[in-house]
DNA sequence: GAGGGGGTTTGACCTGGAACAAGCCGGGGC
DNA sequence: GCCCCGGCTTGTTCCAGGTCAAACCCCCTC
């Protein structure tokens, strides 16, 4: 149970109204006063050099962290050290929300890149979400998004085979850069094919393998992190054509 | 399909606060007089009959439903028609997180036995919670309850073997039953071993040699559906002590 | 109480992905 | 430039769990 790392080169004032991912993010859909008064509360920055956590399992909670710059992984472990990589996070997203729950982290959350999060203080977002009805609907809309994309996961676990849970990945972490305006047919993965293979229920061998077989197939072109999709149609039709 | 209770077609009124499982649903932590308050919006209650839909994926989200008597699962399906159970929901339990995201239900839920739920407006919840700082609070901590329990999920299917996970899946029911009153050894599956595979991401098949397995390692006692857990202890070490 | 049907058990075989092992590749430090 | 090291690829072998098939059991209906 580590106690408030300070990595933090010095607090930072954060401002969401001229953030240009408030779209993404918490303020989305709040009138331009109102992201005012999100502003007063999330005060701070911390920024995560890449390698380090976040917060823990185990430790005090007490802020939401959105992504502002960089990458993150969750994961939870089990108590004989296994380990199972629960998300990836990319900028705009809510880190913490585990926490609400027992008032202790219940995962750990590590930057895969140099990165900056604002820090939200949960008491004074449940205060002000009181205030404002729009953002307590932004907040539950969120917590609920995150409940839906883990059933996703549940489905991708419970019941895809390799290629199908690799295609679905890059699927979606395409999908979710597109948004944020790169390319849809070109990335650059954060991850090491381990902790894609954690995420997705495989073996690192597995998933490199599966890589150079889509590459074989001339669906993808993989050189190390560097991710370029061919064939986007092709990957679409080994996610859902599946099972026959 | 015997029902011992008169089905009685029609809302019911209800009430949280002579419901004796408010300590465990929605009301926990409220005072009396908060519990009164969420009298007036609980209003209703709904019978589901065995085998019926409480609601469909793309229904339109309107409701929570906390369970009264009985008991439920959840499914998602993936466009091919392969569908994963996401949960299984006993008494006290909300259900319908997943619509808050859309506005549209995110999986099915799936009476497997007659029941009973509170259907709980959620725009009114929303609300009350507007006024009520513990509502919100019990609220939130539901919601992030879900999600911790969903990545407890998504650990056993990404990385636990068929022995384990069934032991993991036995424990977490019978914990749960506990809770509320029932024996800590001994329990009736309301679902059938295909709905308990899918869950665990394992065959129905496969589930079944496992519950035999069990039996003959003297762990279980196993008549079809009834379940008897003979060594609690030996249950713990399998999810624990796995990658010796 | 005979017949049927859904759910369950069990057996035999097969296979996708795990495990183990060896070599490769590319970036950083000296 | 060279070496080192962490991450990645690729080959081989193995096995947990999937697949297919048959029989069984219990309850329900007629």
């Amino acid at each position: 149970m580590t106690v408030a790392t300070p990595v933090r080169i010095g607090p930072v004032k954060a401002a969401c109204s001229n953030c240009n991912l408030r779209e993404l993010c918490l303020p989305v859909g709040l009138s331009p006063e109102q992201v005012g008064q999100l502003d007063e509360l999330v005060a701070t920055r911390r920024t995560v050099p890449r390698g380090e956590t976040l917060f823990r399992t185990g430790d005090s909670f007490q802020s939401l962290f959105a992504v502002r710059t960089g990458f993150f992984k969750t994961c939870v472990s089990a108590e004989d050290g296994r380990d199972q990589v629960t998300g990836f996070q990319m900028s705009g997203e809510l880190l913490g929300l585990d926490g609400i729950s027992t008032d202790r982290h219940a995962c750990d959350a590590v930057a895969l890149e140099d990165s900056t999060v604002c820090v939200i203080p949960f008491h004074d977002l449940e205060g002000l979400s009181m205030q404002i009805t729009e953002l307590q609907r932004v907040f539950h809309k969120i917590m609920s998004r995150e409940i839906v994309r883990d059933h996703g996961v549940m489905l991708l676990l419970g019941s895809m085979r390799a290629e199908e849970r690799v295609a679905a990945f890059l699927l979606n972490l395409t999908q979710r850069l597109h948004v944020r305006g790169f390319s849809r047919s070109e990335l650059v993965l954060r991850m090491t094919r381990e902790e894609i293979g954690s995420y997705l229920g495989l073996k690192l061998e597995t998933v490199s393998r599966t890589f150079s077989k889509l590459q074989d197939d001339g669906v993808l072109e993989v050189k190390q992190r560097q991710i370029r999709i061919v064939d986007h149609n092709a990957l679409l039709q080994i996610v859902n054509a599946s099972t026959c």
